[in-house]
DNA sequence: GGGAGCATGTAACGGGTTACATGATTGG
DNA sequence: CCAATCATGTAACCCGTTACATGCTCCC
């Protein structure tokens, strides 16, 4: 059994908190958690997706009726789904983390520019991690606390965040520096 | 003028320091520090990046002779060059940092597997970490000490990484309450 | 009346990885 | 002698993003 692409992944743990969604709730869920520690696929990597994972028998599909005419696809995980999930979990080599941070690749250009506009760019790197913390605050409030992975992993991510912010300042005050002495 | 590939702006950045670099030396370069935050590209993406960037005109290629019958080519930012990654670099949408974490992604998943593999998982991924904080260890002390942006993002580094240990520690922590009360 | 949210897909494109290919030199 | 380092490229492939396409319901 080959490796599935990451999103698969992805969606079948969301699905292994054994809930039945929609590929809109997946995204839905997606964007509001997973983003922030392992990014969110687009709507339709997430509908093609799902079609191979059913392929695969992964994960299971049913139609709900929405009103006289409509319906919807619910998707629940397999117990093979949830084999497949678990194995890779367990066994699969894991990926050194990837951070793709076009905030740091821009100061580390400080040169380039002038340090008030590069201050302008840390400010809105800091201005946006402060609402990513506002969110992840309001999460773990809202978060079933039987879910003990997942809350120990938003208040992972909380911590990373903080530390974002906080790094965002430390820059900020040595630019001041420069700044100045300009 | 629309935007290059990041990867382009990644090599226009390691030129921009006015150095005469071969595609296998940008490739060290990368390799020794982009990759820690903003990632390094596979040698075949800068070989045909940089024949794209000559035929742009921003970067300029010479061929030195290594010896008698081979040579190498070097590369140089060229002016208009370094006009299009400053003004990338001023002008262009910050994009959010983007953060793949297979770590946190598995921990986020810890239901599936024994703690005690998770465990392993964690600690496997801190002494991951550790290595590099000795890599950016010793990357601060040969570091031109002119080169007062790099420097900042080196540290700036320093601290994400001591923050991904620490963070480390504490779900070790967590995990071994859990491990316990199985 | 219109925008936001719910809901599902297809098609085009491209950036980037892995695999394949080659070959010289240096040091353990 | 063999592995590592220096050095340069091509080809296949695919994961994932963006754009395109459709239509309903609810609320302001």
């Amino acid at each position: 059994m080959s490796e599935l692409p990451s999103t698969s992944y992805a969606l079948l743990g969301l699905l292994s908190f054994g809930r039945e969604l929609t590929g809109y709730d997946l995204k839905k869920w997606a964007d509001s958690i997973l983003r922030h520690f392992y990014g969110s696929p687009a709507m339709s990597v997430i509908y093609t997706d799902l079609k191979r994972l059913e392929e695969q028998g992964l994960v299971a599909a049913r139609d709900v009726p929405t009103d006289e005419v409509r319906h919807k696809r619910v998707y629940t995980i397999t117990p093979e789904g949830r084999t497949v999930l678990a194995q890779w979990v367990r066994n699969s080599p894991v990926e050194t983390p990837s951070l793709k941070h076009a905030v740091a690749f821009r100061v580390w250009l400080g040169d380039l520019v002038e340090p008030e506009r590069l201050t302008e760019i840390v400010e809105e790197h800091r201005t946006r991690t402060e609402a990513v913390l506002e969110e992840l605050r309001r999460m773990e409030t809202t978060t079933d606390p039987g879910l003990v992975y997942p809350r120990l992993v938003i208040r992972w991510s909380q911590r990373y965040y903080e530390n974002e912010r906080a790094a965002a300042d430390q820059l900020l005050r040595e630019l001041s520096v420069l700044t100045k002495r300009k």
